[in-house]
RNA sequence: GGAGAGAUGCCGGAGUGGUUGAACGGACACGUCUUGAAAACGUGCAGGGCUAAAACCCUCGCGGGUUCGAAUCCCGCUCUCUCCGCCA
């Protein structure tokens, strides 16, 4: 949520953002509208209370004072007062849950930082590291690779929950450990990020902490009997971790990660798109999150953004850095990174992790607020996300990247350790 | 799932209709004292709205109701604890 203080204040700064989102931005003024009756309202009806308050202690000292005839002709007034407020605070209702919704369904404020553009194919590439191998011999794409080696048996998968759902293979699974266990780790030893587990069923007040809800209901799978969803990213319990706190001086920076699954309708997804483990309902990520004070958060972001790539850099795959446009940053960011690796016979850059910087958005909504100093005044956080990184992508890139002309496939070397020893994936199948 | 108890500020804990937004204790901060610290003493210490700042208003798990007036009474919900049942 951005402050209405702010679309009071500038709202001209507000309606430039959201036309740089390629949004409509009549609700800038609707709400301006809004905002005004409801501060009417309450100064009217806050008078009133005033009025009342004293009124119903004044009838407290008359009763006390054994004046009851008195006492009567002042409760008739102060009656008539709370009449009033009735309706008045029935009216404020109204209005709180008119601006409510729309406030809820606004997205966050466009970093100047970021370029402007209309949909992803105005982002920018801020540089491509790693060398791109040479094959002398024709390429499988992932999808007939990770069958052949036991990485995955998409048949059953379908079997089992349909469409867009898979099983992960004995060396499928096992590299999928191997890959979490080696981010965890890196992230754990040089980022500085602590682990946390955490629900994938959250309440709905959880989700609309974290921004998915309302907005992006559609996106999400949700059990009605109890009403709680299933996360679509570690961001959503992280972020709610400290809702409605205040925390202390020298809390600051939180570093957290989480390895979890994630749950997507991906509703608009069809055809080559979702093509083997490329885009699935389900599947596994590291997440990476951070609670810092606002004027760190944009350097934050970077180091977020380094930290995500040095997973790829480990791994020794090709990948660029491409900062989103405008019209491409998604709801909660104010700026946003992707890290794309490349994959040779698909022949496409595969996002594996995005990076956030969401500023106060987040924070305003789960309401997390920080001090400065013991007893000095409460400001809200700022929060950043980042995936470090999403695995059926990271299995995708490595089975094409390092695929050998007799159908096996090299495991990175760092991960050797964590695969008992083993050095080459080979045909099952 | 059944039975019972409870939910108050950073923590513990009083408060059952009228200067109680909240006694008292602890923690914490500042000050006095001290070479320094501890102890002792003094002061401060909930969040939010509207303000230039006050005044004022809201909030005692959440929502609704009764009343001139609700932390206190009534109804619904949520959560926590204890016992029983079930269960990896």
């Amino acid at each position: 949520m951005i402050s209405i203080d702010l679309i009071r204040r500038d709202p001209d700064t507000v309606r430039r953002s959201l036309s740089r989102r390629q949004e409509e931005t009549a609700v800038v003024g609707e709400l301006l509208h809004l905002d005004e009756q409801r501060r009417a309202t309450i100064a009217t009806a806050d008078t009133l209370r005033a009025q009342r308050n004293e009124a119903s202690k004044t009838i407290g000292a008359l009763m006390k004072a054994g004046q009851g005839n008195q006492a009567e002709q002042q409760k008739e007034a102060v009656r008539q007062t709370g009449e009033q407020l009735r309706l008045l605070d029935e009216t404020l209702r109204g209005l709180d849950e008119q601006t409510n919704s729309l406030m809820l369904n606004l997205p966050n404020i466009v970093s100047d930082e970021v370029p402007d553009g209309p949909d992803e194919t105005g982002n920018i590439v801020i540089f491509e590291e790693g060398v791109r191998s040479i094959y002398d011999f024709e390429l499988k794409p992932h999808w007939e690779l990770s069958e052949s080696l036991g990485i995955t048996d998409f048949e059953r998968g379908a079997k089992v929950s349909g469409r867009m759902f898979y099983v992960l293979g004995d060396t499928g699974a096992r590299l999928q450990r191997a890959l979490v266990n080696y981010m965890i780790d890196l992230h754990r030893g040089q980022h500085g990020y602590e682990e946390r587990g955490v629900p994938f069923l959250v309440l709905k007040e959880t989700m609309i902490g974290s921004s998915n809800l309302p907005k992006f209901a559609d996106a999400l799978y949700h059990d009605s009997d109890e009403d709680l969803w299933l996360i679509p990213t570690a961001e959503v319990p992280l972020t709610n971790l400290h809702r409605d706190e205040i925390l202390e001086p020298n809390m600051l920076p939180l570093r957290y990660m989480a390895h979890t699954p994630c749950f997507r309708k991906e509703r608009a997804a069809a055809g080559q798109q979702v093509r083997g483990l490329k885009r699935v309902h389900q599947f596994e990520k590291v997440e990476m999150y951070q609670f810092v004070e606002p004027e760190l958060s944009m350097e934050t972001l970077d180091a977020i953004v380094q930290a995500a790539a040095d997973v790829i850099r480990g791994l020794k795959l090709p990948f660029h850095l491409l900062q989103l446009c405008a019209g491409d940053i998604s709801f909660p960011s104010a700026k946003s990174f992707d890290l794309e690796i490349y994959t040779p016979a698909s022949d496409e850059w595969l996002e594996v992790s995005s990076c956030s910087n969401c500023t106060d958005f987040q924070s305003r909504r789960s309401n997390i607020k920080f001090r400065r100093e013991v007893g000095g005044k409460t400001e809200f956080v700022h929060t950043l996300n980042g995936s470090g990184l999403a695995l059926p992508r990271v299995i995708i890139a490595i089975l094409e990247t390092f695929q050998q002309a007799d159908g096996s496939v090299r495991v990175p070397e760092i991960l050797v350790p964590y695969m008992g020893g083993q050095q080459v994936l080979h045909p099952i199948r």
